[in-house]
DNA sequence: TGTTATGATTTTACTTGTAAAGTCATAATA
DNA sequence: TATTATGACTTTACAAGTAAAATCATAACA
Protein backbone atom coordinates (compact mmCIF):
# COMPACT_ATOMS: atom_id res chain seq x y z
CA UNK A 1 0.00 0.00 0.00
CA UNK A 2 2.15 2.98 0.97
CA UNK A 3 5.02 1.23 -0.70
CA UNK A 4 6.04 4.81 -1.62
CA UNK A 5 8.54 3.91 -4.89
CA UNK A 6 10.37 5.88 -6.50
CA UNK A 7 9.09 9.09 -6.00
CA UNK A 8 11.65 11.32 -8.01
CA UNK A 9 13.18 8.57 -10.41
CA UNK A 10 16.46 7.42 -9.09
CA UNK A 11 17.43 6.83 -12.52
CA UNK A 12 17.76 3.13 -11.81
CA UNK A 13 18.24 0.06 -14.87
CA UNK A 14 14.41 0.46 -15.19
CA UNK A 15 13.46 1.19 -19.27
CA UNK A 16 12.94 5.07 -18.69
CA UNK A 17 10.16 6.34 -20.99
CA UNK A 18 12.24 7.36 -23.93
CA UNK A 19 9.09 9.54 -25.45
CA UNK A 20 12.41 11.45 -26.98
CA UNK A 21 15.98 11.83 -25.80
CA UNK A 22 17.50 12.74 -28.40
CA UNK A 23 20.65 11.39 -28.91
CA UNK A 24 24.32 13.17 -28.23
CA UNK A 25 24.80 13.47 -32.37
CA UNK A 26 21.37 14.85 -32.95
CA UNK A 27 21.82 17.34 -30.43
CA UNK A 28 24.78 18.43 -31.53
CA UNK A 29 23.86 18.51 -34.89
CA UNK A 30 20.79 20.74 -33.96
CA UNK A 31 22.86 23.46 -31.80
CA UNK A 32 25.88 23.98 -34.31
CA UNK A 33 23.82 25.08 -37.31
CA UNK A 34 25.17 28.21 -38.56
CA UNK A 35 22.35 29.84 -37.79
CA UNK A 36 24.30 32.95 -38.30
CA UNK A 37 22.65 36.30 -38.34
CA UNK A 38 19.31 34.98 -37.82
CA UNK A 39 18.37 37.93 -34.42
CA UNK A 40 14.82 36.82 -33.86
CA UNK A 41 15.08 33.63 -31.69
CA UNK A 42 11.61 32.06 -33.06
CA UNK A 43 13.48 32.59 -36.71
CA UNK A 44 16.26 30.61 -35.81
CA UNK A 45 14.48 27.88 -33.99
CA UNK A 46 12.42 27.56 -37.03
CA UNK A 47 15.77 27.38 -39.72
CA UNK A 48 17.20 24.96 -36.85
CA UNK A 49 14.25 22.32 -36.70
CA UNK A 50 13.50 22.66 -40.36
CA UNK A 51 17.29 21.80 -41.18
CA UNK A 52 17.19 18.66 -39.28
CA UNK A 53 13.76 17.38 -40.12
CA UNK A 54 15.26 18.09 -43.73
CA UNK A 55 18.28 16.12 -43.10
CA UNK A 56 16.24 13.31 -41.19
CA UNK A 57 18.47 14.10 -38.47
CA UNK A 58 14.77 14.10 -36.79
CA UNK A 59 13.24 11.45 -38.40
CA UNK A 60 9.58 11.05 -39.48
CA UNK A 61 7.08 10.33 -36.62
CA UNK A 62 10.41 11.48 -34.12
CA UNK A 63 8.10 13.67 -31.37
CA UNK A 64 9.64 16.80 -30.83
CA UNK A 65 9.57 18.30 -27.46
CA UNK A 66 9.27 22.05 -27.11
CA UNK A 67 11.03 21.65 -23.54
CA UNK A 68 13.58 19.51 -24.86
CA UNK A 69 14.01 21.37 -27.98
CA UNK A 70 14.42 24.94 -26.38
CA UNK A 71 17.17 23.80 -23.89
CA UNK A 72 18.95 22.53 -26.91
CA UNK A 73 18.86 25.99 -28.98
CA UNK A 74 19.44 27.90 -25.76
CA UNK A 75 16.19 29.13 -24.98
CA UNK A 76 12.88 29.36 -23.77
CA UNK A 77 10.38 27.28 -25.04
CA UNK A 78 7.75 29.90 -26.34
CA UNK A 79 9.90 31.30 -28.97
CA UNK A 80 10.39 27.12 -30.01
CA UNK A 81 6.63 26.72 -29.94
CA UNK A 82 6.08 29.46 -31.90
CA UNK A 83 8.37 27.89 -34.66
CA UNK A 84 6.85 24.37 -34.35
CA UNK A 85 3.43 26.22 -34.96
CA UNK A 86 5.05 27.59 -38.16
CA UNK A 87 6.53 24.15 -39.43
CA UNK A 88 3.00 22.89 -38.72
CA UNK A 89 1.26 25.02 -41.05
CA UNK A 90 4.02 24.66 -43.37
CA UNK A 91 3.44 20.85 -43.07
CA UNK A 92 6.94 19.82 -41.79
CA UNK A 93 5.63 18.95 -38.48
CA UNK A 94 1.86 17.55 -37.22
CA UNK A 95 0.15 18.78 -34.03
CA UNK A 96 -1.41 16.26 -32.00
CA UNK A 97 -3.68 17.83 -29.75
CA UNK A 98 -2.51 17.69 -26.02
CA UNK A 99 0.22 15.92 -27.10
CA UNK A 100 2.63 17.45 -28.86
CA UNK A 101 4.14 18.07 -32.52
CA UNK A 102 5.62 14.78 -34.52
CA UNK A 103 8.02 15.23 -37.30
CA UNK A 104 5.50 14.57 -40.14
CA UNK A 105 5.48 11.35 -41.59
CA UNK A 106 7.27 10.46 -45.15
CA UNK A 107 4.29 8.24 -47.10
CA UNK A 108 3.60 7.89 -50.59
CA UNK A 109 0.00 10.01 -49.83
CA UNK A 110 1.71 13.34 -48.56
CA UNK A 111 4.42 12.94 -51.10
CA UNK A 112 2.18 13.09 -54.14
CA UNK A 113 0.07 16.20 -52.35
CA UNK A 114 2.86 17.95 -51.90
CA UNK A 115 3.73 17.36 -55.67
CA UNK A 116 0.38 18.17 -57.41
CA UNK A 117 1.49 21.60 -55.78
CA UNK A 118 5.11 21.94 -56.47
CA UNK A 119 4.65 20.76 -60.29
CA UNK A 120 2.05 23.43 -60.53
CA UNK A 121 3.81 26.18 -58.71
CA UNK A 122 6.90 25.40 -60.55
CA UNK A 123 5.19 25.30 -63.80
CA UNK A 124 4.06 29.25 -63.33
CA UNK A 125 7.34 29.87 -62.01
CA UNK A 126 9.07 28.61 -65.39
CA UNK A 127 6.55 30.28 -67.49
CA UNK A 128 6.88 33.88 -65.37
CA UNK A 129 10.33 33.48 -65.21
CA UNK A 130 10.89 33.22 -69.20
CA UNK A 131 9.40 36.81 -69.57
CA UNK A 132 11.41 38.15 -66.93
CA UNK A 133 14.80 36.43 -67.08
CA UNK A 134 18.00 38.73 -68.18
CA UNK A 135 21.04 36.97 -70.56
CA UNK A 136 22.74 37.06 -67.52
CA UNK A 137 20.92 34.69 -64.98
CA UNK A 138 20.22 32.57 -67.90
CA UNK A 139 23.71 31.55 -68.55
CA UNK A 140 23.81 31.30 -64.49
CA UNK A 141 20.94 28.33 -64.73
CA UNK A 142 23.71 26.87 -68.00
CA UNK A 143 26.21 26.94 -65.29
CA UNK A 144 24.40 25.15 -62.80
CA UNK A 145 23.47 22.41 -65.73
CA UNK A 146 27.33 21.56 -65.96
CA UNK A 147 27.95 21.34 -62.56
CA UNK A 148 25.23 18.81 -62.63
CA UNK A 149 27.08 16.88 -65.63
CA UNK A 150 29.87 17.19 -63.21
CA UNK A 151 28.34 15.94 -60.38
CA UNK A 152 26.96 13.08 -61.92
CA UNK A 153 30.40 12.07 -63.84
CA UNK A 154 31.73 11.85 -60.45
CA UNK A 155 28.99 9.72 -59.28
CA UNK A 156 28.05 11.86 -56.48
CA UNK A 157 24.45 11.98 -56.19
CA UNK A 158 24.40 14.03 -53.21
CA UNK A 159 26.03 17.10 -55.07
CA UNK A 160 23.48 16.44 -58.00
CA UNK A 161 20.60 16.24 -55.39
CA UNK A 162 21.81 20.12 -54.25
CA UNK A 163 22.73 21.19 -57.59
CA UNK A 164 18.83 19.90 -59.09
CA UNK A 165 17.53 22.03 -55.87
CA UNK A 166 19.44 24.60 -56.69
CA UNK A 167 18.60 24.70 -60.38
CA UNK A 168 14.81 24.42 -59.63
CA UNK A 169 15.19 27.50 -57.26
CA UNK A 170 16.74 29.34 -59.33
CA UNK A 171 14.02 29.64 -61.81
CA UNK A 172 11.80 30.41 -59.41
CA UNK A 173 13.95 33.04 -58.08
CA UNK A 174 13.77 34.39 -61.54
CA UNK A 175 9.39 34.67 -61.47
CA UNK A 176 9.96 37.31 -59.09
CA UNK A 177 7.25 36.86 -57.05
CA UNK A 178 8.17 36.52 -53.22
CA UNK A 179 4.73 34.82 -52.25
CA UNK A 180 5.12 32.04 -54.85
CA UNK A 181 8.70 31.96 -53.28
CA UNK A 182 8.19 30.96 -50.18
CA UNK A 183 4.90 28.43 -50.74
CA UNK A 184 7.40 26.60 -53.14
CA UNK A 185 10.55 26.65 -51.03
CA UNK A 186 8.65 25.21 -48.05
CA UNK A 187 6.34 23.21 -50.25
CA UNK A 188 9.60 21.52 -52.57
CA UNK A 189 12.46 21.41 -49.85
CA UNK A 190 9.68 18.73 -48.22
CA UNK A 191 10.93 16.55 -50.76
CA UNK A 192 14.20 17.06 -49.92
CA UNK A 193 13.94 14.40 -47.44
CA UNK A 194 12.49 11.49 -49.39
CA UNK A 195 15.09 12.04 -52.44
CA UNK A 196 17.30 11.47 -49.64
CA UNK A 197 16.02 8.65 -48.24
CA UNK A 198 15.72 7.00 -51.70
CA UNK A 199 18.61 8.00 -53.18
CA UNK A 200 20.36 4.86 -53.77
CA UNK A 201 17.44 3.41 -55.48
CA UNK A 202 16.44 5.31 -57.98
CA UNK A 203 17.93 5.54 -61.57
CA UNK A 204 20.97 7.78 -62.58
CA UNK A 205 19.19 11.08 -63.15
CA UNK A 206 20.91 11.32 -66.66
CA UNK A 207 17.80 12.25 -67.70
CA UNK A 208 16.75 15.39 -65.68
CA UNK A 209 19.93 16.65 -67.26
CA UNK A 210 19.02 16.46 -70.30
CA UNK A 211 15.11 17.43 -69.37
CA UNK A 212 17.24 20.77 -67.77
CA UNK A 213 19.13 21.77 -70.77
CA UNK A 214 15.77 21.19 -73.01
CA UNK A 215 13.94 23.80 -70.49
CA UNK A 216 16.61 26.33 -70.69
CA UNK A 217 16.61 26.18 -74.52
CA UNK A 218 12.57 26.73 -74.54
CA UNK A 219 13.52 29.56 -72.18
CA UNK A 220 16.02 31.38 -74.20
CA UNK A 221 13.70 31.08 -77.21
CA UNK A 222 10.92 32.70 -75.21
CA UNK A 223 8.22 30.26 -75.12
CA UNK A 224 6.71 30.64 -71.65
CA UNK A 225 3.86 27.97 -72.16
CA UNK A 226 5.98 25.45 -73.42
CA UNK A 227 7.89 26.45 -70.27
CA UNK A 228 5.24 25.36 -68.50
CA UNK A 229 4.43 22.04 -70.13
CA UNK A 230 7.96 20.86 -69.65
CA UNK A 231 8.60 21.87 -65.95
CA UNK A 232 4.94 20.14 -65.30
CA UNK A 233 6.56 16.84 -66.77
CA UNK A 234 9.83 17.10 -65.36
CA UNK A 235 8.44 16.86 -62.20
CA UNK A 236 5.94 14.22 -62.99
CA UNK A 237 8.72 12.16 -64.07
CA UNK A 238 10.81 12.75 -61.08
CA UNK A 239 7.53 12.27 -58.83
CA UNK A 240 7.08 8.66 -60.23
CA UNK A 241 10.92 7.62 -59.56
CA UNK A 242 10.68 8.83 -56.09
CA UNK A 243 7.39 7.20 -55.41
CA UNK A 244 8.44 4.15 -56.97
CA UNK A 245 11.33 3.99 -55.25
CA UNK A 246 9.45 4.09 -51.50
CA UNK A 247 7.41 1.32 -52.79
CA UNK A 248 9.98 -1.50 -52.52
CA UNK A 249 11.24 0.41 -49.05
CA UNK A 250 9.38 -0.01 -45.42
CA UNK A 251 7.19 3.33 -45.32
CA UNK A 252 9.85 5.74 -42.96
CA UNK A 253 7.57 6.29 -39.96
CA UNK A 254 7.91 6.12 -36.00
CA UNK A 255 7.77 2.54 -36.06
CA UNK A 256 10.29 1.37 -38.35
CA UNK A 257 13.05 4.16 -37.17
CA UNK A 258 15.48 2.93 -35.12
CA UNK A 259 16.75 6.24 -33.21
CA UNK A 260 19.84 5.27 -31.94
CA UNK A 261 21.46 3.95 -35.38
CA UNK A 262 19.87 6.92 -37.18
CA UNK A 263 22.70 8.54 -39.06
CA UNK B 1 -21.48 43.41 -23.39
CA UNK B 2 -17.71 43.77 -21.71
CA UNK B 3 -18.21 47.27 -21.48
CA UNK B 4 -14.48 47.53 -19.59
CA UNK B 5 -14.49 50.93 -16.75
CA UNK B 6 -11.10 52.16 -18.93
CA UNK B 7 -8.67 51.33 -16.10
CA UNK B 8 -6.50 54.33 -15.28
CA UNK B 9 -6.69 56.11 -18.87
CA UNK B 10 -7.66 60.20 -17.74
CA UNK B 11 -9.40 59.76 -20.62
CA UNK B 12 -9.61 63.53 -21.26
CA UNK B 13 -10.22 65.27 -24.53
CA UNK B 14 -6.25 65.12 -25.17
CA UNK B 15 -5.41 63.79 -28.52
CA UNK B 16 -4.61 60.03 -27.55
CA UNK B 17 -2.20 57.91 -29.05
CA UNK B 18 -4.59 56.44 -31.23
CA UNK B 19 -2.56 53.62 -32.27
CA UNK B 20 -5.46 51.40 -32.36
CA UNK B 21 -8.29 51.94 -30.13
CA UNK B 22 -11.12 49.98 -32.46
CA UNK B 23 -13.89 51.28 -32.47
CA UNK B 24 -16.60 49.48 -30.74
CA UNK B 25 -18.45 48.49 -34.41
CA UNK B 26 -14.95 46.89 -34.70
CA UNK B 27 -14.62 44.92 -31.57
CA UNK B 28 -18.11 44.01 -31.20
CA UNK B 29 -17.87 42.40 -34.83
CA UNK B 30 -14.67 40.32 -33.45
CA UNK B 31 -15.98 39.28 -30.16
CA UNK B 32 -19.10 38.45 -31.48
CA UNK B 33 -17.88 35.94 -34.33
CA UNK B 34 -19.30 32.24 -34.61
CA UNK B 35 -16.62 30.44 -33.47
CA UNK B 36 -18.97 27.58 -32.79
CA UNK B 37 -16.98 24.57 -31.92
CA UNK B 38 -13.25 25.66 -31.90
CA UNK B 39 -12.30 24.42 -28.71
CA UNK B 40 -8.57 25.44 -29.36
CA UNK B 41 -8.07 29.08 -28.24
CA UNK B 42 -5.39 29.73 -31.13
CA UNK B 43 -7.65 28.68 -33.90
CA UNK B 44 -10.58 30.79 -32.26
CA UNK B 45 -8.11 33.67 -32.69
CA UNK B 46 -6.90 32.72 -35.67
CA UNK B 47 -10.30 32.82 -37.50
CA UNK B 48 -11.55 35.58 -35.89
CA UNK B 49 -8.75 37.98 -36.93
CA UNK B 50 -8.68 36.52 -40.35
CA UNK B 51 -12.66 37.01 -40.68
CA UNK B 52 -11.75 40.67 -39.80
CA UNK B 53 -9.85 41.35 -42.29
CA UNK B 54 -11.43 39.80 -44.97
CA UNK B 55 -14.35 41.50 -44.19
CA UNK B 56 -12.16 45.12 -44.19
CA UNK B 57 -13.50 45.47 -40.70
CA UNK B 58 -9.68 45.36 -39.78
CA UNK B 59 -8.47 48.01 -42.65
CA UNK B 60 -5.17 47.57 -44.28
CA UNK B 61 -2.71 49.08 -42.47
CA UNK B 62 -4.31 48.88 -39.28
CA UNK B 63 -2.10 47.68 -36.59
CA UNK B 64 -2.99 45.13 -34.53
CA UNK B 65 -2.36 44.99 -30.67
CA UNK B 66 -2.05 41.44 -29.09
CA UNK B 67 -3.21 42.86 -25.90
CA UNK B 68 -6.24 44.55 -27.27
CA UNK B 69 -7.12 41.29 -29.42
CA UNK B 70 -6.72 39.03 -26.20
CA UNK B 71 -9.01 41.41 -24.43
CA UNK B 72 -12.13 41.66 -26.90
CA UNK B 73 -11.51 37.95 -27.86
CA UNK B 74 -11.32 36.73 -23.88
CA UNK B 75 -8.00 34.81 -23.45
CA UNK B 76 -4.84 36.19 -23.10
CA UNK B 77 -1.85 36.98 -25.20
CA UNK B 78 -0.19 34.27 -25.50
CA UNK B 79 -3.04 32.16 -28.03
CA UNK B 80 -3.57 35.48 -30.00
CA UNK B 81 0.34 35.73 -30.47
CA UNK B 82 0.02 32.06 -31.89
CA UNK B 83 -2.69 32.95 -34.26
CA UNK B 84 -0.87 36.12 -35.52
CA UNK B 85 2.58 34.22 -36.30
CA UNK B 86 0.06 32.00 -38.26
CA UNK B 87 -1.49 34.47 -40.45
CA UNK B 88 1.61 36.59 -41.19
CA UNK B 89 3.15 33.43 -42.87
CA UNK B 90 0.10 33.16 -44.98
CA UNK B 91 0.56 36.81 -45.43
CA UNK B 92 -2.65 38.23 -44.08
CA UNK B 93 -0.62 40.60 -41.26
CA UNK B 94 3.04 41.79 -41.31
CA UNK B 95 5.44 41.97 -38.78
CA UNK B 96 7.35 44.67 -38.30
CA UNK B 97 9.90 43.79 -35.90
CA UNK B 98 10.01 44.95 -32.49
CA UNK B 99 6.59 47.25 -33.77
CA UNK B 100 3.95 44.66 -33.86
CA UNK B 101 1.40 42.83 -36.72
CA UNK B 102 -0.25 45.11 -39.12
CA UNK B 103 -3.11 44.20 -41.81
CA UNK B 104 -1.15 43.40 -45.07
CA UNK B 105 -2.05 46.39 -47.42
CA UNK B 106 -3.95 46.28 -50.25
CA UNK B 107 -1.70 47.22 -53.25
CA UNK B 108 -2.05 45.79 -56.79
CA UNK B 109 1.68 44.14 -56.75
CA UNK B 110 0.57 42.27 -53.60
CA UNK B 111 -2.75 40.84 -55.50
CA UNK B 112 -0.75 40.00 -58.40
CA UNK B 113 1.31 37.65 -56.50
CA UNK B 114 -1.50 36.13 -55.21
CA UNK B 115 -3.42 35.97 -58.89
CA UNK B 116 -0.27 34.52 -60.30
CA UNK B 117 0.15 31.53 -57.64
CA UNK B 118 -3.94 30.99 -57.23
CA UNK B 119 -4.17 30.73 -60.99
CA UNK B 120 -1.81 27.91 -61.46
CA UNK B 121 -3.07 26.02 -58.26
CA UNK B 122 -6.70 26.61 -59.48
CA UNK B 123 -5.62 25.38 -62.57
CA UNK B 124 -4.29 22.11 -61.28
CA UNK B 125 -7.04 21.46 -58.94
CA UNK B 126 -9.43 21.81 -61.90
CA UNK B 127 -7.33 19.46 -63.67
CA UNK B 128 -7.42 16.72 -60.66
CA UNK B 129 -10.81 17.39 -59.98
CA UNK B 130 -11.55 16.29 -63.83
CA UNK B 131 -10.75 13.08 -62.69
CA UNK B 132 -11.76 12.55 -59.76
CA UNK B 133 -15.53 14.43 -59.24
CA UNK B 134 -18.42 12.25 -59.06
CA UNK B 135 -21.71 12.69 -61.02
CA UNK B 136 -23.45 14.18 -57.78
CA UNK B 137 -20.68 16.82 -57.27
CA UNK B 138 -20.56 17.89 -60.81
CA UNK B 139 -24.61 19.09 -60.43
CA UNK B 140 -23.72 20.26 -57.41
CA UNK B 141 -21.35 22.28 -58.69
CA UNK B 142 -24.45 23.20 -61.84
CA UNK B 143 -26.47 23.69 -58.89
CA UNK B 144 -24.02 26.60 -57.25
CA UNK B 145 -24.02 28.32 -60.96
CA UNK B 146 -27.41 28.27 -61.65
CA UNK B 147 -27.65 30.10 -57.86
CA UNK B 148 -25.39 33.14 -59.49
CA UNK B 149 -27.79 33.54 -62.12
CA UNK B 150 -30.30 34.02 -59.83
CA UNK B 151 -28.16 36.26 -57.52
CA UNK B 152 -26.87 38.68 -61.17
CA UNK B 153 -30.81 38.85 -61.76
CA UNK B 154 -31.42 40.16 -58.49
CA UNK B 155 -28.25 42.86 -58.58
CA UNK B 156 -27.02 41.13 -55.74
CA UNK B 157 -23.34 41.56 -56.32
CA UNK B 158 -21.94 40.36 -52.71
CA UNK B 159 -24.06 36.99 -52.63
CA UNK B 160 -22.65 36.27 -56.39
CA UNK B 161 -19.63 37.24 -55.14
CA UNK B 162 -20.13 34.66 -52.33
CA UNK B 163 -21.65 31.96 -54.49
CA UNK B 164 -18.34 32.56 -56.91
CA UNK B 165 -16.05 31.65 -54.38
CA UNK B 166 -17.88 28.76 -53.53
CA UNK B 167 -17.79 27.23 -56.98
CA UNK B 168 -14.38 27.96 -56.85
CA UNK B 169 -13.83 26.26 -53.40
CA UNK B 170 -15.65 23.23 -54.12
CA UNK B 171 -13.83 22.46 -57.80
CA UNK B 172 -10.76 22.74 -55.13
CA UNK B 173 -12.43 20.18 -52.43
CA UNK B 174 -12.63 17.86 -55.81
CA UNK B 175 -8.76 17.88 -56.16
CA UNK B 176 -8.88 15.88 -52.59
CA UNK B 177 -5.73 17.22 -51.77
CA UNK B 178 -5.58 18.54 -48.15
CA UNK B 179 -2.62 20.66 -48.90
CA UNK B 180 -3.64 22.31 -51.80
CA UNK B 181 -6.85 23.07 -49.95
CA UNK B 182 -4.88 24.87 -47.73
CA UNK B 183 -2.85 27.00 -50.00
CA UNK B 184 -5.07 27.91 -51.78
CA UNK B 185 -7.85 28.51 -49.26
CA UNK B 186 -5.89 30.75 -47.23
CA UNK B 187 -4.24 32.70 -50.70
CA UNK B 188 -7.40 33.18 -52.64
CA UNK B 189 -9.51 34.40 -49.74
CA UNK B 190 -7.06 36.71 -49.40
CA UNK B 191 -8.77 38.27 -52.70
CA UNK B 192 -12.09 38.52 -51.28
CA UNK B 193 -11.28 41.88 -49.89
CA UNK B 194 -9.73 43.53 -53.07
CA UNK B 195 -13.02 42.12 -54.69
CA UNK B 196 -14.95 43.83 -51.62
CA UNK B 197 -13.30 46.90 -52.39
CA UNK B 198 -13.94 47.03 -55.84
CA UNK B 199 -17.30 45.75 -55.90
CA UNK B 200 -19.16 48.61 -57.48
CA UNK B 201 -16.48 49.20 -59.81
CA UNK B 202 -16.21 46.05 -61.85
CA UNK B 203 -18.05 45.29 -65.46
CA UNK B 204 -21.43 42.86 -63.98
CA UNK B 205 -19.86 39.36 -64.37
CA UNK B 206 -22.38 37.96 -66.89
CA UNK B 207 -19.39 36.64 -68.40
CA UNK B 208 -18.35 34.66 -65.73
CA UNK B 209 -21.53 32.67 -65.35
CA UNK B 210 -20.44 31.77 -68.65
CA UNK B 211 -17.36 31.07 -68.08
CA UNK B 212 -18.35 28.68 -65.42
CA UNK B 213 -20.95 26.65 -67.90
CA UNK B 214 -18.37 26.22 -69.97
CA UNK B 215 -15.51 24.79 -67.19
CA UNK B 216 -18.74 22.76 -66.05
CA UNK B 217 -18.91 21.16 -69.60
CA UNK B 218 -15.47 20.54 -69.75
CA UNK B 219 -15.18 18.95 -66.89
CA UNK B 220 -17.91 16.48 -67.93
CA UNK B 221 -16.86 15.65 -70.81
CA UNK B 222 -13.59 14.46 -68.99
CA UNK B 223 -10.57 17.19 -70.57
CA UNK B 224 -8.42 17.56 -67.57
CA UNK B 225 -5.81 19.99 -69.96
CA UNK B 226 -8.71 21.84 -71.12
CA UNK B 227 -10.12 22.73 -67.73
CA UNK B 228 -6.77 23.54 -66.50
CA UNK B 229 -6.36 25.97 -69.15
CA UNK B 230 -10.00 27.74 -69.30
CA UNK B 231 -9.51 27.87 -65.09
CA UNK B 232 -6.33 29.84 -65.72
CA UNK B 233 -7.81 31.93 -68.38
CA UNK B 234 -11.17 32.86 -66.63
CA UNK B 235 -9.05 33.90 -63.18
CA UNK B 236 -6.27 36.17 -65.48
CA UNK B 237 -9.67 37.68 -66.86
CA UNK B 238 -10.89 38.26 -62.89
CA UNK B 239 -7.76 39.53 -62.24
CA UNK B 240 -7.36 42.50 -64.88
CA UNK B 241 -10.81 43.48 -63.93
CA UNK B 242 -9.78 43.73 -60.75
CA UNK B 243 -6.60 45.41 -60.91
CA UNK B 244 -8.11 48.10 -63.21
CA UNK B 245 -11.08 49.10 -60.64
CA UNK B 246 -8.20 49.19 -57.98
CA UNK B 247 -6.20 51.47 -60.51
CA UNK B 248 -8.97 53.89 -60.13
CA UNK B 249 -9.28 54.40 -56.76
CA UNK B 250 -7.08 55.54 -53.35
CA UNK B 251 -4.63 52.24 -52.86
CA UNK B 252 -6.31 51.40 -49.72
CA UNK B 253 -3.52 51.48 -46.40
CA UNK B 254 -2.76 52.94 -42.96
CA UNK B 255 -3.10 56.68 -44.46
CA UNK B 256 -5.79 56.60 -46.40
CA UNK B 257 -8.52 54.69 -43.77
CA UNK B 258 -10.25 56.78 -41.65
CA UNK B 259 -10.98 54.38 -39.17
CA UNK B 260 -13.62 55.80 -37.57
CA UNK B 261 -15.91 56.29 -40.29
CA UNK B 262 -15.58 52.92 -41.84
CA UNK B 263 -17.95 50.19 -41.76
C1' DT C 1 11.19 79.19 -36.52
C1' DG C 2 13.36 74.71 -37.11
C1' DT C 3 16.08 71.10 -35.08
C1' DT C 4 17.65 68.16 -31.59
C1' DA C 5 17.45 66.08 -27.00
C1' DT C 6 14.93 63.81 -23.47
C1' DG C 7 11.86 61.19 -20.90
C1' DA C 8 7.32 59.05 -20.28
C1' DT C 9 4.59 55.59 -22.45
C1' DT C 10 3.49 51.80 -25.17
C1' DT C 11 4.30 47.42 -27.06
C1' DT C 12 6.71 43.58 -28.34
C1' DA C 13 9.95 39.68 -27.35
C1' DC C 14 10.96 36.55 -24.36
C1' DT C 15 10.85 34.12 -19.69
C1' DT C 16 8.60 31.68 -16.33
C1' DG C 17 4.67 29.55 -13.82
C1' DT C 18 0.64 26.38 -13.49
C1' DA C 19 -3.54 23.60 -14.26
C1' DA C 20 -5.44 20.07 -17.02
C1' DA C 21 -5.08 16.30 -19.94
C1' DG C 22 -2.90 12.53 -21.62
C1' DT C 23 0.52 8.47 -20.96
C1' DC C 24 2.52 4.60 -18.98
C1' DA C 25 3.86 1.39 -15.45
C1' DT C 26 2.11 -1.25 -11.97
C1' DA C 27 -1.35 -3.45 -9.22
C1' DA C 28 -5.80 -5.44 -8.62
C1' DT C 29 -9.24 -8.31 -10.42
C1' DA C 30 -11.63 -11.80 -13.22
C1' DT D 1 -3.29 -15.22 -18.33
C1' DA D 2 -5.89 -11.28 -19.90
C1' DT D 3 -8.21 -7.21 -18.69
C1' DT D 4 -9.21 -3.26 -16.11
C1' DA D 5 -8.25 0.21 -12.60
C1' DT D 6 -5.16 3.41 -10.45
C1' DG D 7 -1.93 6.94 -9.72
C1' DA D 8 2.51 9.10 -10.54
C1' DC D 9 4.57 11.53 -14.19
C1' DT D 10 5.08 14.08 -18.41
C1' DT D 11 3.78 17.57 -21.53
C1' DT D 12 1.06 20.82 -23.57
C1' DA D 13 -2.04 24.89 -23.39
C1' DC D 14 -2.58 28.92 -21.57
C1' DA D 15 -1.61 32.90 -18.34
C1' DA D 16 1.09 36.41 -16.51
C1' DG D 17 5.31 39.01 -15.64
C1' DT D 18 9.48 41.67 -17.17
C1' DA D 19 13.06 44.04 -19.80
C1' DA D 20 14.33 46.28 -23.96
C1' DA D 21 13.16 48.92 -27.81
C1' DA D 22 10.55 52.03 -30.44
C1' DT D 23 7.43 56.03 -30.44
C1' DC D 24 5.69 60.41 -29.46
C1' DA D 25 5.10 64.65 -26.96
C1' DT D 26 7.38 68.16 -24.97
C1' DA D 27 11.21 71.00 -23.84
C1' DA D 28 15.69 72.93 -24.73
C1' DC D 29 18.45 75.04 -27.88
C1' DA D 30 20.43 77.23 -32.25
Amino acid sequence: MNNQKTPQTPDSNVKRRDQSELSLAVRSFLSNLDVNGESRLPQRAYLAVRHAIRHLQLPPGQTVLEREMAEILGMSRTPVRESLVRLETEGWVRLIPRRGFIVAPLVADDLQQIYEVVEALDGVAGRLATGRATHEELNQLEHLIEEQEKALEQNDLLAWTELDEQFHNYIVDLAQNPRLRGIVDSQSDQLYRARLYTIGLRPKPTRSVIEHKAILAVMRAGEPEAVRTMLQSHRYRARNEILEALQSMPPLQEETVNKETFP
